[in-house]
DNA sequence: AATAATAATACAAGCGTTTGTATTATTATA
DNA sequence: TATAATAATACAAACGCTTGTATTATTATT
């Protein structure tokens, strides 16, 4: 029994009340230029008539549509559905709302979506670079036309004229694998992920530097870089790993929850005992850690604030006057090392 | 160096190539209107001068947004995060984008962003209603206003005017307790959700019909009604379930995966076999069952396929004429039990 | 009561497109 | 070559709202 219906405009209160549209317009935002007395039979008509305002309307005359959108390499990884909730929480309050696209880490839809938002559909951007994304042109290109932009995660420097906001990888990394060193463990593997994401490059920095300070030569056939872009694909690559290793090590190191969790998993069916024999460390603490047996000891990184932070630098520079030249803000989010009974 | 630089429009190339703004529109519609030289001479023009087209003014004046807009009641679960995928990937491969917002469980919130929803900014609503949504009359209003709606999971059937994809709840659940029966057990304990969702409902119906067919005496020590909206919450209310048993339950049947794998964590706590002493079954099957020690046997819910078939059927509404009045359409989907190791 | 000041409202252009109709240019027909 | 048919383009209204300016109504001032 759905017929579409005629919407009613403001055309049709000024009619009724043999009034202007503009000052209905006015009466209904309560523009003190309307007298009291008029606003409220505006209202009153408006309410009757079951008056809803047209957002497309109102954004091509306001040349503001109060939508930010949001741009992520994949849905199923739930940092960055984290991040997006604290996107929309901080947006919300503000009075914006997000549009969440995926560029299903793929370079080419990363471009595709970016288009798609650069046709007026939203006011700003808030995005995480795929790893295929070497070159950053269509980004700057984006930012010089007045784009207002927010890079979080895998960060790309280069970009100018995007605010970013980061963790210390590097620090992150360390201060866990130090932790480890420290419990007296020697023999660390480490588990990355796809070796183009500077964020994974970091941390392995910081897995590196931290073995060097104490003079742990590092193990290649410790060391192993995922290149799965899918949850399925993951599971096998640590299997593997793990199967193929000459050395049994001491502590395992993870650049994801899942990871980390893979690898317990793995280690529990080859009858290892958690923490005694092998200890792990995650890095992300979705919750997921929480859940397993044994607890999972991660990084803690603060994704809802990331998204709240993204979000506020975001807002801020929508509100920058137009004509002025924006200066690229870069703020680093401190991480905490959970400890749990993986360790 | 940000400076916003004015758009070039449709106008700018007209005046450029000395022709109206209307040949220009069309030539980059390759409407046949237009002769061949003349369209080359637009799209050179208009490449060369970066133009992007206006999406606002062209939802303004098209009266669509080629935008889809998706009510869920929690980002944290991975259930809707799975059926967003299914939505955005149809709707993708018909030029629809999404534009997804949570309700928070709440009725006051579903309300607001449907509200927002209807000023013109979708073409259409895919939702799953909250539990605290007892009244549908905003739901029916929106329809018959001639918005496009689809319901998925907490399906209200009062809801006229809207398609519904759903599985069979009861049936699912029936099969999935039968097959516990059936391994020979008799004191099945069952964990479900908010007590108000249909699903939940409707899953304990099976449980209880099964136990029923098989002349199982209900045990209401052993039912557990989850009423945590959050992640963090869910935890502590399974714990408790189990710490005040006094029957020691040897087959558990859950709602959801987490409920699946808190049961497992609790269970492994005090030190039952799974699935020896006590085997699990859980509602899903969202790849977190595959990760854990042991494995979760699962409902495998086609999540993904419900988001595409959501999205199939909205697509659908969207392309009826506007005069004829909507047949109400609902789509049951299949499930199917995927047994691992806690069976 | 006439004029100035101000309050209230109306008019109209503009936001960037689309699209039906009118007009002009080109080709075909006799 | 004049006219009809058709191709190509231009004009202008429409989408529903905002907002600067002009106009009218009301109140204050002398």
């Amino acid at each position: 029994m759905v017929f579409k219906k005629r919407r009613v405009k403001l055309e049709d209160i000024a009619r009724k009340l043999n009034i202007s549209i503009a000052t209905v317009s006015r009466a209904l935002d309560k523009n003190p230029r309307v007298k009291k007395s008029t606003q409220e039979k505006v209202f009153k008509t408006a309410e009757e008539m079951g008056y809803m305002p047209n957002q497309i309307a109102k954004s091509l005359s306001s040349g503001k549509t109060n939508i930010i959108g949001v741009l992520i390499p994949r849905y199923d990884e739930p940092f960055f559905i984290e991040v997006c909730r604290g996107i929309d929480q901080y947006a919300r309050n503000h009075n914006y709302k997000i549009l969440i696209s995926s560029s299903r880490n793929s370079y080419q839809f990363e471009k595709e979506n970016l288009i798609s938002f650069e046709r007026g559909l939203v006011d700003g951007i808030i995005l995480s670079p795929t790893h295929e994304t070497e070159n950053v042109a269509h980004l700057n290109d984006l930012t010089s036309k007045g784009m207002p932009m927010v890079l979080f995660d895998n960060i790309r420097e280069e970009v100018s004229g995007a605010d970013h906001v980061m963790i210390d990888d590097i620090k992150s990394s360390f201060d866990a694998v130090e932790f480890l060193i420290k419990k007296g463990r020697k023999k660390i593997a480490f588990i990355g992920g796809i070796k183009q994401k500077k964020v994974f490059q970091d941390r392995f920095t910081g897995y590196k530097s931290a073995l060097n300070k104490y003079k742990i030569p590092l193990n290649e056939e410790l060391v192993l870089h995922c290149n799965s872009l899918d949850r399925e694909f993951e599971d096998r690559e640590i299997l593997d790993f793990f199967k193929h290793l000459t050395t049994t090590p001491d502590a395992v190191f993870t650049c994801t929850d899942n990871y980390g969790l893979l690898a317990m998993k793995t280690l529990l069916k080859t009858e290892k005992k958690i923490p005694e024999e092998v200890a792990v460390i995650g890095f992300g603490d979705l919750g997921l850690g929480e859940v397993f047996v044994p607890t999972l000891t991660c990084v803690s990184q603060p994704s809802f604030e990331m998204g709240q932070k993204a979000a506020e630098l975001l807002i801020k520079q929508l509100n920058e006057p137009e004509d002025i030249l924006h200066k690229k803000t870069v703020v680093k989010l401190e991480t905490k090392l959970t400890q749990r009974e993986s360790t």
